[in-house]
DNA sequence: GAAAATGATATATTTAAACATATCGAATTT
DNA sequence: AAATTCGATATGTTTAAATATATCATTTTC
């Protein structure tokens, strides 16, 4: 087993990654397919064992139909509040804080049909 | 050195940085010192020469007072429209995408003319 | 024109990603 | 209940590329 150094908020984004994909009922291999990532690197991401590239990480979100986005800090609330009825996490956490807790809650999230 | 393979989506990302560096009015090296992420690495990122990692993007977009966030894309109009008012950019587009349908646009909203 | 500041480049090291293979877990068969 | 197969996840090795440290090249400022 390999450790991780991979950043704190990192592992939420990871986490919310491996959350849609359970969501979706995808395999590894599944999912390994539709983003043509390697399942074998799919499991070392999900497992922490890499600090995963963007290209790598835009993939696997857009097999899972998730967008990679930047946002201000300050908007981070209301983008949450939205973000809660379409079910997806965030990496967040408190600038300067110690780093406590999750401030914010990555739900899994339902498929919710208009 | 300046062969980027790197996403397309990525580019986004990118830019969005490079924007919010710029906006701030910090140069490379105040950025280095804040995210902890060597300047010339930073050099490399904002000309797209390297595929970054994940932790480098997170401590990035912190000294940028920016979080780094997954949405789902049916989720994404509606936080560009909150995301506008805080002047931030998400990525989208891409290769294999299925694009169902071009529901949002992934509208530059970056700005050098204060 | 020297000093300081900014971004780019050179080289060395570390490591993510690809590939191949192994392990685990349930079922199913015998 | 072994042995088997099948589906899924994990691990070992290799290699190309990301990152780190140091330095260089231009500008800018005094």
């Amino acid at each position: 087993m390999e450790r991780h150094q991979a950043s704190y908020a990192a592992e939420h984004v990871i986490a919310a990654l491996k959350a849609a994909r359970v969501e979706k009922k995808l395999s590894q291999r599944e999912l390994s397919a539709k983003a043509g990532v390697p399942q074998s690197h799919i499991s070392k991401i999900e497992n922490g064992a890499v600090d995963i590239q963007l290209s790598s990480l835009i993939a696997l979100a857009r097999a899972l139909d998730l967008e990679v986005m930047l946002a201000s800090r300050r908007s981070v609330p209301a983008v949450q509040a939205i973000l809660r009825s379409s079910g997806v996490a965030t990496s967040r956490r408190g600038e300067n804080a110690p780093v406590p807790r999750p401030a914010y809650s990555l739900d899994e999230e339902e498929e919710e049909i208009a």
